[in-house]
DNA sequence: ATATTAACAATCG
DNA sequence: CGATTGTTAATAT
């Protein structure tokens, strides 16, 4: 049980960016596509606080358009909160999380942003 | 303010 | 190729 707690506070101060002393995971891509990739790698760079839109991030890397492949991408990412894929929203309002946007997944995704500071 | 729709880019069968 | 997707911007109600 103390183990949980100091294990949050790890994946919290990883979310912050900050030094972590005992998360460490060797993040495979292999078998994604380049344009997957990309996405993923992006969207592990966004930081703490901070969020982008799809098509912002299609923008970034450089497939003005593409926001919908984004969405696409996002839902197999392999390492949720590791890649922080709620950092990605959508321009109208939240998108989804984990690959869909059920209440669930939502909520969810809702409560890790407030935790960061971000209301939507 | 909400609902519908047509483009959109990438992946999959 | 056609269907599908964590979208979006434009249009209509």
């Amino acid at each position: 049980m103390e183990d949980l707690e100091r294990l949050c506070q790890e994946i919290l101060r990883y979310l912050k960016g900050e030094q972590v002393n005992f998360l460490w995971c060797q993040v495979n891509l292999s078998d994604f596509s380049d344009f997957e990739r990309d996405v993923l790698e992006h969207t592990r760079k966004i930081p703490y606080g901070h969020t982008v839109t799809y098509g912002e991030l299609a923008v970034q890397i450089g497939r003005k358009g593409a926001s919908r492949a984004v969405g696409s991408a996002l839902s197999k990412n392999p390492y949720p909160i590791i890649i922080p894929c709620h950092r990605v929203v959508s321009s109208k309002g939240m998108g989804g999380f984990c690959g869909s946007k059920d209440t669930q997944s939502l909520s969810l995704k809702r409560k890790l942003l407030e935790l960061e500071g971000v209301n939507i």
